[in-house]
DNA sequence: TTTTGTGGTCATGTTTTTTTGACTTATTGA
DNA sequence: TCAATAAGTCAAAAAAACATGACCACAAAA
């Protein structure tokens, strides 16, 4: 475990990036509400409560840089924005319902 | 903490706190370490680079209160201290597997 | 007995994160 | 045309997290 190369620390730092990603005002709501069906802007506003535009608008593009919400234009009938969970970001379900379960022993 | 059976919004915020908690400075890195055996207070200081006493005490401090570290007074030979994984530590290792895996996608 | 090592705390200052409120652009509904 | 909804941005203030340096108690070694 003697600093060979970057290689330990790189994957530490990775964990933490996605932790301090995850970690963050509004993010878990955010990620959790996105399972129940695409988000919007307004809702989640309306939804979460005590939330606010500046730090949603943060997380919301942060979480879409990091690949785990999709952002999607929809052109039709009353235009809007909506918000989806990516493949990567499914792939995150049972991390939080496994930290779920650890918080509660 | 008024736990409410099955509300979702009790457990977005076990799974926020635990979050939280891990993703302050130098957590990650103390988990890390906490893998090849007993941590002590000084070598922590010496290892992690760029880490100050007041952020690593508050970090032992908050993972042994979560129950993910347990501190032990050491009273023999050079008297110290040791903080190890417990055993809900334990079971944060393959979560943080599995972060690191999700990392590199 | 002065110094060194261990394991911290405390007050203070700096930095980062989050909140607030005013403002914007575009679409729709009355 | 006027007002409302949707989805934001921007600058500034407030709050939370983190860093720094001084200090403390105890033990053991020089």
């Amino acid at each position: 475990m003697t600093t060979k190369t970057s290689d330990e620390n790189t994957e530490t730092c990775k964990a933490q990036a996605l932790l301090k990603l995850l970690s963050g005002k509004f993010r878990p709501e955010v990620f959790r509400l996105s399972l129940n069906g695409p988000l919007r802007f307004s809702g989640l506003l309306r939804d979460i409560p005590g939330a606010n535009k500046q730090s949603l608008s943060t997380a919301l593009r942060e979480l879409e840089e990091a690949g785990l919400l999709e952002r999607k234009i929809i052109s039709e009938k009353p235009l809007h924005i909506e918000y989806y969970l990516s493949v990567k970001g499914k792939s995150l379900v049972p991390f939080f319902h496994q930290l779920e379960s650890i918080g509660n022993i």
